[in-house]
DNA sequence: ACAGATTCTGAATCGTGGA
DNA sequence: GTCCACGATTCAGAATCTG
């Protein structure tokens, strides 16, 4: 439950914000205590620390964090060369009296986060240089560890107009783990395969939120100053969380994180100090379609494959006990056994052991390493594999 | 002076490598007292804190700083998939005991740094997310500060190869004045006609240092394990001093600063412990041959045609999540996962590997293969990435 | 000599599950 | 907690080898 001091999102406007049939009132498991049930696809209203220390521990599966920057701009405005007055950041929020203040600052927060997490949750901040070096070292400094920190490149960034420094052309997200030997969700294949099957790379090219998808109100200015791409969030939740899985953002705003969440059909729970900015974030996120879950489905990994023992596939007769085994090129040959070991003179061992023992390598992977022959050609035993995980398939 | 821990490279052979005629016999102020003269042009072999504490107070114009990284990597060697080992940064000016040192040999040598700096002079260091959150910090809590962090985004990174993060692709350089009130130098100009008369970003394209440009031992193994490309150098130095001024490297290695100091008319100090990197650098410095001064100008990067991730046609909403492709004639349908992926049946993959999968061929070009319905029109996808090249612009 | 094929390598915090 | 078997995993550019 939220805190004495937490409100859920719209307090006595609720019931606009708030729909009857939202997904928190149905807790996906019936058995947690009122007291420690989630507010699931909720805003939480209130100071994020206080809130998530009314969140049970261990609860959420990732944080998306993107706090005020402390960007310390100076007192005069920034024109443009043609006269006109930048926009700046200069809210109440992103006010703060020192480095220590917010250094001090940081470290609440992110405790806070680190507490609520579920041992194999992951964390993600985004900030510029004003504030990341202090965020990852706190991070550091707190337990996390860091996976990888990851370059937005903005397609079109504010030059710089006095021309006294490069284009600030991009922001820093930080994906951390909650602990050195956490199992974090990652979907390698579906990255790649979104990637034209190359690896997904550490710099990401993706524009600022403009046009329709940033929130204006009725005079027409922006409701919230750095509002994010749902690009950005889009691609760090379809990277480090699977479906259903529940999503908590701390610095909520106008709600991008939700809006993604619920479009990729995960959970979340917002949190923000701004009742503005959450009633913004409500109406924005009750007017997402999700996709449907045939959409969704991610690419599953190969890992995820069912394990198939050489013995099996000796079993299944595409392989036969006595049968003499080679390298590609035929430089090396093994003998099966019938229970699935192969044998080169007096030794015999696993596949990949023995495919590993006559190259003199540390390690080997027998699947792809021997070939069997087939109609006078050499057939890499891993086709009998998949054959064999083919049939399983329909019954997987 | 050099403190009476360092050595002028290479104390007993410094007639091989320290020739007479060396700019560093040549101060440019006569009125310097003997025992403040500058070392310029020298590389002095030492502890890097003891031999700028010998160094007179505000007396460099910049300074380049690549550290340890402080890797802390894992005992088990990291294989490739073809077993072959990868050669990791395992040296034993890498290891450090705890983050705390890490943390006050930071401070030490960012503090020895501020104390040789000019008023207005600025400073560069280079890092990873290992160890970059720890410098950033330091450099804002002695009261540095920052001006841009600058992204190297390398052509050519290591793969990850276990599939378990996004690929590493890139460093993170900090570019920082002595103080917030700094007059420190940058050639807006000459950079902005080098790119196009497009302001010079903060992500830098350059690939790895390999080739002829790395340097080698006898038996062909690189002298040193991080040496950095010319091209990252030139760029740093180019936009942030003038000619004639004096460039700092406290981590000096095999010289790559100096080496780009000498070539663009810069004077430079280098620092180094191991003698053999300092050996290595002088060997090379002397074969530099100076630019003439007329020919000092930053030439136009050459770049290749960005390459566009079809997941960024999605996420740019060009092609929409959940909606069907068709190739030209209509016999073959998927539908586009949010992840950048196309499904057929049960099957998902790439653009280009589903597109050979439904013609039964090895491979297919997916960008020209799939089509879009826009307006009772069939569009080839290929369409939308031209589209977002264009926005891409000087990028790469 | 030259084109094409093959090999090599780069600052790396790089596994999982069962006994 | 530890130990061990199993087995999953790479991209671009340059250097080197082959025909």
């Amino acid at each position: 439950m939220a805190s004495p001091r937490t409100v859920v999102a719209g307090a006595a406007a609720r019931k606009q914000v708030s729909r009857p049939g939202r997904l928190a009132s149905a807790p996906r498991m019936g058995l947690v205590p009122a007291v420690q049930r989630l507010p699931l696809d909720e805003i939480l209203i209130g100071d994020c620390i206080a809130a998530m220390d009314g969140l049970p521990a261990a609860s959420v599966d990732c944080v998306f964090a993107d706090p005020p920057y402390n960007l310390q701009l100076g007192e005069g405005a920034l024109l443009r060369p043609d006269q006109s007055r930048v926009d700046a950041v200069d809210d109440d929020w992103d006010k703060f009296s020192s480095l220590a203040q917010y250094d001090s600052f940081t470290r609440a927060w992110l405790t806070a986060c680190r507490r609520v997490m579920k041992p194999n949750a992951s964390l993600w901040v985004i900030g510029s240089y004003h504030n990341i070096f202090r965020v990852g070292s706190a991070l550091q400094d707190l337990g996390f560890w860091i996976l990888n920190d990851i370059v937005w490149r903005k397609a079109n960034p504010m030059p710089n107009f006095r021309g006294k420094r490069f284009t600030n052309a991009h922001e820093t997200l930080i994906w951390a783990s909650r602990d050195p030997s956490a199992k974090y969700t990652f979907h390698y294949e579906a990255l790649k395969g979104g990637n034209e099957d190359l690896q997904m790379r550490s710099d990401w090219f993706i524009p600022l939120c403009t046009g329709d998808e940033r929130l204006k109100d009725a005079a027409g200015h922006k409701v919230h100053p750095t509002q994010k791409p749902e690009a950005l969030l889009a691609r760090t939740l379809l990277s480090a969380t699977n479906p259903g899985d529940v999503v908590l953002d701390p610095f909520f705003g106008t709600g991008t994180t939700g809006a993604v969440a619920k479009r990729l059909g995960r959970r979340f729970i917002g949190i923000e100090r701004e009742s503005v900015y959450a009633a913004a974030a409500r109406r924005r996120i009750d007017a997402v379609e999700p996709l449907s879950q045939a959409t969704l489905a991610l690419a599953p990994a190969k890992r995820a494959e069912p394990r198939v023992p050489f013995l099996s596939v000796i079993e299944a007769g595409h392989v036969r006990a006595g049968e003499t085994l080679s390298d590609a090129r035929g430089r090396f040959k093994a003998v099966v056994r019938p229970d699935g070991t192969v044998m080169v003179g007096p030794v015999s061992g696993s596949i990949h052991k023995i495919g590993a023992l006559v190259q003199g390598l540390p390690a080997c992977n027998g699947w792809d390493f021997w070939h069997a022959e087939r109609n006078g050609q050499r057939v890499v035993i891993d086709t009998f594999r998949a054959k064999m995980r083919t049939q399983m398939g329909s019954a997987a």
